[in-house]
DNA sequence: TGTACATCAGTGAACGCGCGTTCACTGATGTAC
DNA sequence: TGTACATCAGTGAACGCGCGTTCACTGATGTAC
């Protein structure tokens, strides 16, 4: 184990990440300092040498786990109306992504747990929903900005609420039901101008 | 302070009231015992007399919370394409339902909460929202059985998806422009038949 | 190039605290006679 | 009706455990000469 500058970084780089996917599955309180660190490969007193508290590191992890799923998206196709849009919706409505919980969605993971936070991280996480629909909206069928940016609204709920209660049920079916409908409706709503 | 059973059946109520409140509020694991009988006016020990764990008590209070639910949803119409679906929907997606996460609907408040939880607690939610939705769908405006699930599915995604949202904001305007977006749009979805 | 020293990422035991659970006890009510 | 006893909801201190955080220490690497 080096100690330069880029071997911290790789470290404090892993660590996040995993904090990424770990804080979806299990939630904002659900990951364990001394888990995480066992997950790096680590032990636990080296937490404080990369950030100043627990809070700190999950602040990082959001920010971490926002830019992969945009990251993500913004591979799908850019231009409005573009077919791509389609892929995406049918990816993220998918029993691949209702099972991929650390890897999937920040919103549709964290919800509620965003909500109960405090000012702070709620502030960052406003915000990546406020951009995330921007750019939604740049890709839906709509006669004017204004429509386009409501369309992008009901098909960010439909979506998130999708994934959501499809998480809920432990009926598998059940959950295909919900993920096939709600995809089957998204695509003709976001593509069709009426 | 009484010790008749009708007494324990009242202070139980009472415990188990607060709880469905409290973790609805808070998350499934975010309520201690000890707060828990302190709200009720009572202490930490007394607790056992009540429950065998603290998972027995969260299985009964959410049990309290889904039935709640249904009776307060069941106060607002019953015949199918009934206006009062429009009453229930502006309710749904009010600001007064954002704020009171505590009385609110428990799949919004702990969507990803009950996705983590066990395989028990798993099926008693998964049965609740099939419920709710049979019961949704009797009140869509549909040609058919089968378009009016489909319908029912849509709508259950997109108010709770649209409450969880906009619980994320801390900016109120734009939690405002969410549920008013999907309020709008929800109640022509629903009750036009194409 | 080789040697002595400084740095600091990482170690792992220890600490304080909160939380779920246990337990011996209390005292008001119900029951037996 | 009155008295003695049994019951048991509720009390509050104590226990064990896990978790976030601290801290003295290690040892590999970088630097100075």
């Amino acid at each position: 184990m080096g100690h330069s500058q880029a071997d911290k970084q790789k470290t404090h780089d892993r660590i996040v990440e995993i904090a990424s996917r770990r804080l979806r599955e299990k939630g904002l309180e659900g990951v364990g300092v001394a888990d995480l660190m066992k997950e790096a490969g680590l032990t636990v007193g080296g937490f404080y040498k990369h950030f100043g508290s627990r809070d700190d590191m999950v602040a990082e992890a959001m920010e971490v786990a926002y830019g992969d799923w945009e990251a993500k998206s913004r591979k799908r196709g850019k231009s409005p109306s573009d077919i791509s849009f389609t892929d995406y919706a049918a990816e993220y409505l998918s029993l691949d992504h209702r099972h991929d919980t650390a890897g999937g969605c920040p919103f549709a993971a964290l919800t509620a747990d965003l909500a109960r936070g405090n000012e702070k991280s709620r502030t960052q996480a406003t915000d990546r929903v406020k951009g995330n629909l921007k750019k939604m909206a740049t890709r839906m069928a709509a006669r004017d900005e204004e429509e386009a940016r409501r369309k992008a609204m009901i098909v960010s709920c439909l979506m998130t609420g999708a994934v959501g209660l499809s998480r809920i049920s432990n009926d598998e079916a059940f959950a295909a039901e919900i993920l096939d409908t709600v995809r089957e409706f998204v695509g003709n709503f976001a593509m069709n101008s009426k």
